[in-house]
DNA sequence: GTCATTACTTACATTATTTATAGTACCTAA
DNA sequence: TTAGGTACTATAAATAATGTAAGTAATGAC
């Protein structure tokens, strides 16, 4: 977010690893904190600023408005703008960022039962 | 890496929301910057750190080290030292971790798909 | 004795991401 | 006139992740 450092080699990094493996690639994309959250709240329909907030107890303003704008920028959601006060703005899933849910949910099955595994660790 | 706090909030958030959400519990353990790949790279069979270290242009052995480590507390790979001299060390994928050959091709699929919807992109 | 090889480790520096806190515009309703 | 709701923005600070550079142990080849 803010600004990223082009010269840095972090960013190189990405940017090879990303060229080169599409599964890097997707990762870089979706990897934030709350990313994957918020896309699947959003699988279920359309929610406002103020409902997605609500949904994800612990973020703050500013880090939904950045997730929001970075996943607005990848073309994964839209956001609608009710010209009304007190203002109203939807966020919807579009078409790629709906094709999403079948990696949602191979990542649920695969953290539930990995959570299970570990949680049968003996001690 | 290196040491986490604790006490943060972000540490907190993460608690909270892997414990609800096993998707984004999941993305907390493979979401490092070479995790995936490595994974990805390992699915065709179990690699010699140095083989890994080829195969990820740009990688510092400090980094290979510490996501290796990382993935073997998440019993994801499991490791084998052989006394050599000199030393030889094979990294293989556990049950668990092979399982996330379908997380992967799905984030690979989708991947490739976004990547192609973007360079479409009228300008 | 010296060098090469392998898989690391250590200390430190830099960059990236996340959190904290306060403030904004707009109109409505009291 | 003042307060209130909504969806933000600005700035600074804290935390986490990644990168740089150098060093280590063991042993066999030379």
């Amino acid at each position: 977010m803010t600004e990223i450092k082009q010269s840095s080699t972090n960013f190189s990094n990405k940017l090879a690893l990303s060229d080169e493996c599409s599964e890097a690639y997707a990762s870089n994309i979706i990897g934030g904190q709350w990313t994957l959250v918020i896309c699947s709240w959003l699988l279920s329909g359309k929610l406002r600023f103020g409902e997605l907030k609500k949904k994800l107890p612990g973020i703050t303003e500013r880090m939904l408005t950045l997730q929001l704008r970075k996943l607005e920028e990848h073309k994964i959601i839209s956001r609608t703008v009710y010209a009304e006060v007190p203002p109203r703005v939807e966020y919807e899933l579009t078409e790629i960022g709906y094709g999403l849910k079948s990696v949602i949910m191979e990542l649920e099955a695969w953290g539930t039962s990995h959570k299970k595994l570990i949680g049968e660790q003996p001690v």
